[in-house]
DNA sequence: AAAAGTGGTAACATTAAAGTAACTAATGAG
DNA sequence: CTCATTAGTTACTTTAATGTTACCACTTTT
């Protein structure tokens, strides 16, 4: 979880930003929130992310009681990564984001500095 | 806006969160979503950011054509930011974020490590 | 016998983000 | 004449976040 001060106590949205505020904890609820997903696929899903970022998000997501990890007692071992009910109130957050995503690819013109980041080679 | 890699040409979420990936940057969208600020109110309604960083934070905003930056040319100078149209689309975003924040603080019994994180000292 | 598949972890290195303190310009107030 | 006000910036430092590489255990497949 993202460290803030006592601003916390009071603002909803810094109280947010500390369960989700990460660079990649919404990209990987949003995933979970399609349905359960395994250590390795999410890997594959998500490729620009290390297997140790992962496991350290995934660990603090689930400290934070927001998803529930289930391990198979098999070999080779299968872990399944699924939302927690709590964590499933966040859907309305992670659809928001995933339809802005999806929308400003397309409804921008050219010449706005959101379009222009798009078609260029820039990181984005 | 955040580094992301190739992943980002296609998929939403990543898209979405080199926007408003930031530590502040939501926090400081959902304040310009109630209405025009100055710089200075900006830096007592976030107590917890510096100058620095929230100018920063401003001027990417702006970059990125999320935001609006109105200079009058005043002696002290007066600056006040707005949503751009853009940034208006992120209004779904900022209410779910900030319902969710206000919604988890109550709806959850102790013994849940969010009540717990919540009602404890520990920097949330 | 060696390699592949799985879900990690440990040690280490690097980059990104954030913080601090001091400073600016121009005006009005006291 | 000095202080307060505003919206910053600059230089420097520190902390947080993320990344890289190599490795483990155990079983099945080749």
């Amino acid at each position: 979880m993202r460290k803030f001060e006592t601003h916390a106590a009071y603002c909803p949205m810094v109280r947010t930003m500390g369960y989700i505020g990460g660079k990649w904890k919404p990209i990987i609820l949003a995933r979970l929130a399609v349905g359960n997903v395994r250590f390795g696929r999410l890997t594959i899903q998500i490729p620009d992310i290390s297997r140790k970022i992962l496991s350290q998000q995934l660990k603090e997501l689930e400290e934070d009681g927001l998803i529930i990890r289930h391990s198979y007692n098999e070999k080779p071992p299968r872990v399944e990564y699924e939302l927690s009910d709590i964590g499933k109130t966040l859907m309305p957050i992670l659809n928001a984001m995933n339809d802005w995503g999806e929308q400003i690819a397309g409804n921008i013109g050219s010449g706005h500095p959101i379009s222009d980041k798009l078609s260029g080679k820039q990181v984005v």
